[in-house]
Parts: structure tokens; C-alpha cells; sequence
DNA sequence: ATGATACTAAACATCAGATGTTTCAATTGT
DNA sequence: ACAATTGAAACATCTGATGTTTAGTATCAT
């Protein structure tokens, strides 16, 4: 287990995540990036504890893993191949951020948005209705530190937590699962937007246009601000994409 | 391994499911039925295979799924802990059973069914933009097989075929993901509304609705009708869950 | 030739037990 | 009291043996 060591965000800072993790990461990274073909078998439990220097129990519990997200299907006696993408879990945080990493095309990245302008400006309408005071303090806090915010990536984690404030705020457990579809979007956005800082800023009125709707519990406000604020930024990832597919 | 086998709806017909994912629907199922509180800490490895009478590898195998699910902590010499619930992935597919299969709160179905109603409306109208001709087949098909119904049950799954072919003709990956909601959803409020196949059938006319609004194109008038049949489930459930905490 | 049966190799499932590593707390020496 | 040491508990990994299922192949009777 010499070639691989991925850390990820959720690693907390100088700990290394298990050999299972790291062998799900790889494997994972490989199927969702299409190295190998939906449907397609992959290497047998041998060959991969080969691969990747580790027993037979390491590579059990990361394809395991990878049965749980959706990724693969194993039959006893005949192999283990890889599903349909279909199948697999878009919702999971791995499988997105995978997705994110890997994933050149700017289609999917689009598919989340309009996702989000789905269900976010719904969630900011909730918000109004029944947010607490600590939810609201939560939301304001990280207004303050986007307003606050000197380097980019500041910035943009708190623009994150902005909006997982706002999702909390709903008080709705279901709602709050998408979370992590959140936070991989803005993470996969720094990596698009990252070069123009000020582009960025031009988002804080309208974070504040959300943020005052939904301390006057005015839930058609809220919604109306989230959604133009999303609407903001699909329009500058589509310009985005088409600077890159052009320029380059 | 005596007491347990349990058979899920993803299980193909007459196959046992592996040692491995009995024990972690077991331990799921405890742990979202709130039987092991949030943040305490499981029994150790060995005890579980005492337990559940298998080997540490199947133990081990379960609980990484479980910690795959959001589910367990574990923490290396100290310990495997319950996550905090809000950790818990809801939209995985079995945690999402398991909720439904324990859970007595209609809160969660009400929240479910929130959810539903932001997202399923927009679903419709990008069927109605975006299907293709085979899509609105699969629409039509499952909206034939409701009206063909004769058993309650058909009727059931028919209906789950069609908020699941109206998501598929969406076109959108990541909404496509949220299809388990739906059937988890659709699943539990059988138990519910079982009594009254008439009820039931009185959903028909706004099904119709909504696909003569796909098939026409027609974006808003889709999404309309799609939330005003979300507008009566919504109803139903709340009469329901009324009559159940009072008459009973 | 053809169809059914039996055999076999491949691949996953499970078990058992040994050894390493990390954490936490109790003990010990000052 | 306090800091360092120690040891038990618990997870991580490895090894290798054995069972079960599947798919394909070879064989044999007709």
C-alpha cells in the first residue's frame, strides 16, 4: 500500500484514513471517472489485494463499501462487475465529491445547480417560517465572515456554511441530508470561479437580501432572494463553461 | 446467526442476503429505532460476534457499512459510537427504510412528503421540456397499470412507477438519485392508507393530469398538476395521521 | 448431432487466530 | 499534586484454511 494515501476533507488534519478507505477512495475514483466500463467486470479479490498491497480483508471491505454507494454489484461464484451509473448514489457525499473531482464534463455540474435552485429556495422560505434564534445567528455568522473574509477560500467556505445555515434553518431532517450536495457544489466551484475574487463578491447583497427575508419571517421573500441569487450563479457558471470550452 | 434473516424489497427472490448485511440491518435498525442512543458507544467486536454467533470479519463488514451510512464512529482503541443523528445519511436507501420501518413520528413522513412537494413539481415540468418518446411511454404505461389495478397493492406499485418514470424523464442525474425517496416514501403510506383501496383510486383523474401535461409539453401546467396531487396526498396523510392519534 | 448430466475451476463468503497500533486510564515515582 | 510509565481494551491488518455458488466444459446416452 505503497502508491496510494489519499486524504480527503473529511480526514481530520495528519490522520490517515484506514487502508479500506483508501482502497474504496481509489477504486471509487476509478469507476466514477469511467476507467472502467459500466457493466464490466473488475479484478478479482486476488488480483486487487495485488494491486494494491493489502489482504484479502482490506479489499473485502472496501468493495463492500463500494456495494453500499451503489458502485459495484458482487455475485458469488461469478465476479464483481460495476452497475449501471444509474444505480449508483449521486446523493452520497463520496460519490458526488468523486464525481466532482473527476468529472470534466460541465453538464453535471449544471444538473447540480439546477438542483439546488430546486430545493434551496424552498428551504430559505422554511427558514423564515421557523428558524430559532441561534439558527439565524448561525446564518448571520457566516454572512459576517463573508463580508469579513480577506482570502478567497475564506470566502468561499463561508458562502458554504451560508447556505448550510440556511438548510439547517429548515428544520427539516430530510432537507438537511442534501447537505453534502452543498458543499461538494461550492467546492467544485472554487476550483471554476477560483481566478476572479471580486466576480465572487458581487454575491454578498444578495446573501444579505436572503439573510434579511428570513429575519422578518417573510417566507416569499426568502425564496424569492435565494432564487435569484442561484439564479446568479448559473449564469456565471454558463458563462464559465463557455469561456473554458472557447478560450482555453 | 439463528434469530436474525431478514428479507428486504431489494432482495432478489428467495436469496439470502450475506451474514454480513443481516447484521448491519440489525444493528441499523436498533440504532435508528433509537434502541442505542446518539453518541453512546456499541458493544466491541468481539461481543457482537458473540452476539450475532459470526466471526469478527463479518462484524467488521457490517459495521463499515454502518459507518459508510453515517451511522458509526469508530475510533481506533476507544471505540465504536453512535453518530449524532444529524450525521445520518436520510436519503441512503436503507436509512431511509429503517426509519420508515421503525419510525412512529408522522413528523418524518410530513417531512418526507415537504420534500417531495419541492422537488417532484420541477421534476415534472423538466419531464415535460425535456422527455423523450420513450420516457413518456414509461409515464403512460405505469398511469395504464394504475387504472388496471385491481388489487391495492398493484395499484401501489403502479403509482410508485409512475413519480419514478416522471423523475427518470426529468433527465437529471442527480435528481434521478432521489428515486428511493420516492419508493420509501410511496412504500410507507401504504401501511397507512391500506384500508381504503376507494381513497386511493381517487388519485387517478390528477395522475391523468400530469402526463397529458408532459405529453403536451406544457412545463407549467406539469408542474401544476404535479403539485396540486402532492397538495392532496399531503392532506390525506395529515386527515390520517389526525384520525390515528385520536380515534385509535 | 443433441440434450441432459456431471465435473471442475474460478470467485466470493466465512471462519479462526495471530500480531500490530492506538487510546485511555490507572498506577507509580518524585 | 503532578508527570511519566505502564497495561488493558479495542480496532486494524494479515494469513491461510474451508465452504458455497456460479459458469463453463466435458461427457455420455439417445
Amino acid at each position: 500500500m505503497s502508491e496510494l494515501l489519499y486524504y480527503d476533507l473529511k480526514d481530520v488534519a495528519g490522520v490517515a484514513p484506514s487502508l479500506a478507505t483508501q482502497v474504496c477512495r481509489e477504486l471509487g475514483r476509478r469507476i466514477v471517472g469511467g476507467l472502467v466500463r459500466e457493466g464490466a467486470l473488475i479484478d478479482d479479490e486476488n488480483k486487487l489485494c495485488e494491486r494494491f498491497g493489502v489482504s484479502k480483508s482490506v479489499v473485502r471491505e472496501a468493495v463492500k463499501l463500494l456495494v453500499a454507494k451503489g458502485l459495484l454489484e458482487v455475485r458469488r461464484g461469478s465476479g464483481t462487475r460495476v452497475r449501471r451509473r444509474a444505480s449508483w448514489s449521486l446523493l452520497d457525499d463520496d460519490v458526488l465529491a468523486w464525481h466532482l473531482s473527476v468529472e470534466p464534463r460541465p453538464g453535471f455540474l449544471n444538473q447540480l445547480l439546477e438542483v439546488r435552485q430546486v430545493f434551496e429556495p424552498s428551504a430559505a422560505a422554511w427558514a423564515a417560517k421557523s428558524a430559532t434564534r441561534d439558527q439565524i445567528d448561525e446564518i448571520r455568522a457566516a454572512q459576517r465572515k463573508m463580508e469579513n473574509a480577506e482570502e478567497i477560500q475564506d470566502y468561499v467556505v463561508a458562502d458554504a456554511l451560508f447556505h448550510r445555515a440556511v438548510l439547517r434553518a429548515a428544520n427539516n431532517e430530510v432537507l438537511m441530508a442534501m447537505e453534502g450536495v452543498i458543499f461538494s457544489a461550492l467546492l467544485s466551484s472554487i476550483r471554476l470561479t477560483n481566478a476572479d475574487p471580486r466576480d465572487n463578491k458581487r454575491s454578498i447583497p444578495l446573501h444579505q437580501k436572503v439573510l434579511a427575508a428570513i429575519e422578518a419571517q417573510d417566507a416569499d421573500a426568502a425564496e424569492a432572494a435565494m432564487k435569484e441569487h442561484l439564479e446568479g450563479t448559473r449564469e456565471r457558471l454558463a458563462q464559465f463553461t463557455a469561456d473554458e470550452s472557447e478560450g482555453k
